[in-house]
DNA sequence: CAGCGCTACCACACCCC
DNA sequence: GGTGTGGTAGCG
């Protein structure tokens, strides 16, 4: 006994000797960056609208991250950092685990879908050939308004269902186009589900048998479905919101098509009501969109790539396969230039004629306010670099400071004052190399970091 | 000390036939 | 009974 003790008292003694040698440093700061580098940035928030301000006043490419923290009352507190940081210590997956993108109000954006149905009530229901009826309904309808092709392989497919429930995510990798913001794309998405709705409006049963089996007669029955690629008037004020002109859309031929069969969306929820396969809810001012590899606190389901997944980011020799697919799964991650004044679909839908005739069938594409959409050009000097699925490094990339942040406001947009556009730069293949391969070595056991700093935070 | 942004729903007031 | 308004429980 005696000797033990003295053992541990000599094993403590030359412990203090050593931290004597090399005293820590006062305050740690968790840097990716080498220390002749600007330092990186981890700050966490209790408020979100703090974290938008202090993503407003850093120059750097920083974004807000939802991390849920306590089991139940889904509270959560605000990080922001890069996506480069981010990815450092969140792929090891052993702490933040609950996390969230947040896609800011205002902020170019991907497609995106969340898909669920409880399987108990739906036993015949097939998720898969749902999904794949869904894409294909989608890209006929980004065709029909926007002549943007796409085809299944741009649709990056996550997984996260359960036994209970079937649980799915879709993220639409278009190319060289985006949303304006995540409220443009709910107005495209139920603009497109719009023929749907009624399938959802009755609670007679037979409804659903009847459309199923005589859609070929659509057309001809009394109840003239809002087919989605018809024609959209301005609301009373003239303003922000679109709504469907009954009349052009029960005028036979206003429709460019008949209205698709979208019986297959239609599902039940626990209490015996129909609703859509698709969630509208998802598509609100500063959404949070769980991460790739993230569940819900309290649940053990992490969103992983669904088993019929046909989407692969593009390979790359710095950037790690799951490094990509994270960059990829993100809503927000848009970048590339815009200059929309020499678009002569942009010129068409602005030319006061033309929108006074309120966008005849040869004026493409539908104007912004009705959903999307943009097309993002490309400067031919760093196109390698600033596609999304680079693979060469570009020596005349442009400093970070030329992609200014974020994207003018509405009233800018519509006025069309305001026509070029900076976006985000995101993903740098350089500082996701690095956290890849030579940081390790700056930080080797301290990947608990970030948890410490949000426990920190809670404590104060 | 500490989340956020909705929508569906309800209660109530007011109006009109 | 129809319509507008205001407040809130609860969902995503």
């Amino acid at each position: 006994m005696e000797r033990k003790w003295e053992a541990k008292l000599k094993q403590i003694e030359e412990r203090a000797a050593c931290y004597e040698r090399k005293p820590l440093s006062s305050v740690y700061r968790p840097r990716l960056s080498k220390p002749e580098e600007p330092p990186s940035i981890w700050k966490l928030f209790h408020r979100q609208t703090e974290a938008f301000n202090f993503v407003k006043s850093c120059k750097e490419d920083v974004h807000v991250f939802a991390l849920e923290y306590k089991v139940g009352d889904g509270q959560r507190i605000y990080l922001v950092t890069t996506y480069t940081q981010l990815w450092f210590y969140y792929k090891s997956r052993k702490n933040l685990l609950h996390c969230y993108e947040v896609i800011p109000e205002n902020a170019v954006c991907k497609l995106y879908f969340d898909l669920e149905f409880n399987k108990h009530a739906n036993p015949e229901a097939d998720g898969k050939k749902m999904v794949a009826l869904l894409i294909e309904h989608v890209c006929k309808a980004l065709q029909e308004l926007y002549r943007v092709n796409c085809s299944a392989e741009d649709v990056f497919n996550l997984d996260s269902s359960t036994e209970e429930k079937f649980s799915r995510h879709l993220i639409f990798q278009l190319h060289d186009v985006a949303f304006k913001d995540n409220i443009h794309v709910g107005n495209f998405v139920r603009k497109i589900l719009q023929p749907a709705f009624h399938l959802i409006a009755s609670e007679d049963d037979s409804i659903s048998e009847k459309t199923g089996h005589g859609f070929s007669h659509f057309s001809e029955t009394p109840i003239k479905q809002g087919i989605s690629f018809g024609k959209m008037s301005p609301d009373q004020d003239g303003g922000e919101s679109w709504t469907l002109n009954s009349e052009e859309l029960e005028r036979p031929g206003s429709a460019k098509q008949s209205s698709p069969d979208l019986s297959f969306l239609v599902v039940r929820n626990n209490t015996g009501e129909k609703q859509l396969f698709v969630d509208l809810g998802v598509y609100t001012r500063n959404r949070n969109f769980r991460l790739y590899k993230s569940s819900k606190i309290g649940k053990h389901v992490a969103l992983e790539i669904a088993e019929d997944n046909k989407f692969f980011p593009k390979h790359s020799e710095t950037v790690s396969e799951e490094n990509q697919c994270f960059l990829s799964s993100l809503v927000s991650n848009v970048r590339i230039l815009v200059d929309l004044k020499n678009e002569v679909w942009y010129q068409k839908c602005h030319d006061p004629v033309c929108k006074a005739e309120n966008f005849k069938s040869d004026c493409f594409p539908l104007p912004a306010e009705v959903g999307l959409l943009f097309l993002l050009k490309e400067e031919e000097e760093f196109t390698a670099t600033e596609t999304m699925n680079s693979e060469t490094e570009n020596p005349h990339k442009p400093p970070s400071s030329m992609l200014s942040k974020g994207v003018a406001s509405d009233a800018d947009w519509d006025n069309g004052i305001d026509d070029t556009y900076f976006l985000e730069a995101t993903e740098d293949a350089e500082l996701a190399e690095a956290a890849e391969n030579g940081l390790l070595s700056y930080y080797s056991g301290v990947d608990e970091i970030p948890d410490e700093l949000i426990l920190q935070v809670l404590q104060e």
